[in-house]
DNA sequence: TATTGACTTGTCAGTATTTGACAAATATAA
DNA sequence: TTATATTTGTCAAATACTGACAAGTCAATA
């Protein structure tokens, strides 16, 4: 998948024959606003995946993958920064979890 | 370096023997505010990193990978997400980088 | 060509979040 | 103690985000 998030949704959208008026009932937003985002002029929200996951019977985990994988590269792009950011990223989050897990096993 | 970047500003602060007020004052901010990133509890400005180079004379490159790093890995972290996510990021750099060179050598 | 439905764009008030600032509490050291 | 450094809480102001609606374009078709 080689799209933005916001033209993954409308691929989706348009693969079921649903119109903006139907999905953005179905997730709870208006039409002229799904536009938007389906064109890259808002923002998705986070908390709608769980919806939309739903809708089209998609897995959460990879939604989200998809999700936060555009939100860095658009971060990433806009401030000219180098992706050693991600290795970065992926080093810290596997710092932190190795620390949660760490606590939780104190827990017991 | 495997810590946060609010750690990180503590560390290049007290290696130069800085006090919070002063590294304050050089970043404009409140000393008390300073203290709170540096400890977690509220957020460093994007938009002051370039600040920060100067102030330690780092490179802001190295600097903006280490700030994303940490801010990418929190993301991740908090939403349970898939480092995949990093990868995903990755690619899609790439492509946007790709399709922006195409459009700057048409314009030459 | 008038109508209809789908989509796009602009705007704006309401809401939420972030920020700067200050006071007060606590800690550290002379 | 006294002074300095740091932390924490709070709050108004600034900023960003969201939902909603009006008005516009476009394409299909009656």
């Amino acid at each position: 998948m080689q799209q933005s998030f916001g033209e993954y949704i409308r691929y989706l959208r348009t693969k079921n024959e649903l119109t903006l008026t139907q999905l953005g009932a179905k997730l709870d937003l208006d039409s002229a606003n799904l536009s938007k985002i389906e064109n890259g002029k808002r923002d998705f929200d986070e908390k709608r995946l769980i919806l939309l996951a739903q809708v089209f019977d998609l897995n959460l985990e990879e939604l989200k993958t998809e999700f936060f994988g555009d939100l860095f590269a658009k971060k990433l792009y806009e401030s000219s920064s180098s992706t050693d950011a991600l290795i970065v990223a992926e080093k810290k989050v596997k710092y932190l979890r190795q620390i949660n897990a760490k606590q939780e096993s104190l827990k017991l």
